[in-house]
DNA sequence: AAGTTTGTTAAGAAAAAATTTAACGTTGTG
DNA sequence: CACAACGTTAAATTTTTTCTTAACAAACTT
């Protein structure tokens, strides 16, 4: 227990952690974050709780930029804000369950990628529809509309599949599946 | 048939299309790409195949952005690149099928994923267990290194889980649990 | 073999995004 | 009630990314 010892073997954790989070950090693209936000996280990640003056000594960032990252990696679900009565110092925990962010992330994603093509396909294939019907539209331009039509359809089924896709990772119903390895001990 | 119908209908499909592209191409984000590749991809998603100058002329840009974009799009697998021989002008065709393309982004996204990450892991947490196995340092430290190995630990149930994931969208095991939805006749 | 077409690389310009400093509102504190 | 602390917003700067013009290399044509 002398102090040499110590300070050698914080300075190993620090080694260690950093390894971790310039990984964390550089795969974190993946959900749309940047470098910087992404530091943030893995930061973040092996800490209980910090509040944003913590991590801007920690990271050397400005005050404003990690107000802004933060709020980032809250809207992903990332990040969650803990409430703290009688004081205005919010502190802030990172979500490490990793299936936990898995789920948040590409839920969300995949949702708004179903509605916004599936609301665009909605409007589009009726217009497609009533060309192919038009038998006084010349028969070149309806089978055109017609293999669009069929492209669309088949998009459909993507589409209806991906929902389903986010419905059982929401419900966990994936996991009867893909079971979550044992914890070994 | 007459010539007005037909200027209509084409018109009609036009602006069908354009619905459908605007949509895949501001969903296409999740896919790492700019608005511009997105747009590009969900041009070519319409056409059979398409070749730069047409492209060029479709979507005003310039040539070497059309140039680097589509490459870009054919390192995430979204277009290939059409063997032509006796010119050198190559043609390019979109992966129509989104099962595909989710197949090809994803699984090559969770797969360097966990390599990144689990490559870190394996050698921050021997460092780390070393301090937890060295009874010449202060307990506490030794806690706190004990405290982010279970971290290290928990994270690497995930990273296995992702493989197993990528594994089974790759052979196509996942359908078998999420079948893909029938083509109503 | 010279000329033309096609695609890529290089360099510079334009656009977009991130970051910082400064100012502001809000809320707890003395 | 005035002051101080905290976080956010606004404006401006810097940095990064993307796009375009221009020059280039490769390969088909005649």
């Amino acid at each position: 227990m002398n102090k040499h010892k110590d300070e050698s073997a914080i300075e190993k954790i620090e080694e260690a952690k950093e390894m971790v989070i310039e990984a964390i950090a550089e795969t974190m693209d993946l959900y749309g974050v940047t470098p910087a936000a992404g530091r943030i996280y893995a930061t973040m990640y092996f800490e209980d709780h910090m509040n944003l003056d913590e991590m801007r000594e920690e990271l050397g960032m400005s005050k404003p930029s990690m107000s802004t990252n933060v709020r980032k990696l809250q809207q992903i679900d990332f990040v969650k804000k803990r409430f703290q009565r009688g004081t205005r110092k919010h502190t802030y925990t990172a979500e490490k369950d990793f299936f936990q962010t898995f789920m948040a992330y590409f839920c969300s994603m995949w949702e708004r990628e179903v509605k916004m093509n599936m609301d665009a396909v909605k409007k589009a294939e009726p217009i497609l529809i009533e060309i192919v019907n038009d038998e006084t539209v010349s028969n070149d331009i309806r089978e055109e509309a017609k293999k669009h039509v069929a492209l669309l359809e088949k998009s459909k089924l993507y589409y209806h599949w991906l929902e389903e896709l986010v419905e059982s990772v929401r419900t966990g119903e994936i996991y009867n599946f893909l079971p979550k390895p044992e914890e070994t001990k």
